[in-house]
DNA sequence: CGATTTTGACCGGCGC
DNA sequence: GCGCCGGTCAAAATCG
């Protein structure tokens, strides 16, 4: 991994929810727009704005999900052209899936057990966890590097080469115990010079201390990345 | 030698 | 039901 600090020269960002993209496919954009975010529905987008490194920095202070999209809504407000909101949807229907999963298993997956074996099971087990939808967001980033130093330590878990792009998709997941924030990163087919970056989940420490100290819980509260 | 990356297999969701 | 596809796992390889 690269701990590097590039300057970055612009951010474009936006909050997604709930939703992920998948081989539904990629959506119709604002045309003022530029570049359409891959892996972002439209349904689904909250906020959508480009903002600088400086308002970037600023934003990482918030301590949810909320606070930064108000942030975003601010700066915007006052300064940015670009700012738009589209509909969100109301439910996350991952948090439902989880439910009716637990129920499912119970009732008929005795079979499945006995043929999948333990480690199997095991992955069933954290499959169904993860249907709980962390509140996700992504940027684009004009960035020659894939991994951009966000503060936090990442231990790449997956490659992916998604359909239609030539440039294969990273996953990566949050080093420090018990926190389990995920980023993706992949680069746009139709610039490569743009690197899209999405977050799932909250962190539940602060960025790159080894430990969280537990003693002094928090004065400002968790980070959000 | 522990931590991280690579990489093919596997799984579940979804469309047909 | 089958096949495609994105996301994840985990063993092997590589790195520091």
């Amino acid at each position: 991994m690269s701990t590097t600090s590039h300057t970055i020269p612009h951010h474009t960002f936006f909050e997604e929810q709930d939703q992920i993209p998948t081989q539904m496919g990629f959506f119709p954009f604002p045309t003022n727009l530029t570049l359409p975010p891959l892996g972002c529905h439209q349904s689904s987008l909250k906020t959508f704005t480009s903002i600088t490194p400086s308002s970037l920095a600023l934003s990482q202070q918030d301590s949810s999900t909320s606070n930064l999209s108000q942030t975003l809504f601010h700066k915007s407000t006052f300064g940015g052209p670009q700012f738009l909101s589209l509909h969100r949807s109301t439910l996350n229907p991952w948090a439902l899936g989880e439910v009716s999963d637990c129920l499912s298993s119970k009732r008929s997956g005795f079979d499945d057990h006995h043929h999948l074996g333990i480690s199997a099971m095991k992955m069933k087990k954290m499959k169904a966890r993860r249907k709980v939808r962390e509140p996700r967001f992504c940027f684009k980033t004009m960035s020659d590097v894939d991994v951009l130093d966000d503060g936090y330590k990442w231990r790449k878990y997956g490659q992916k080469v998604v359909k239609n792009t030539q440039h294969p998709r990273s996953y990566y997941r949050c080093t420090q115990d018990n926190c389990r924030v995920k980023k993706r990163v992949e680069r746009l087919a139709e610039d490569p010079r743009m690197v899209i970056t999405t977050y799932e989940g909250r962190h539940v420490h602060s960025p790159s201390n080894d430990l969280e100290d537990s003693s002094s819980p928090s004065q400002l509260g968790n980070f959000l990345w």
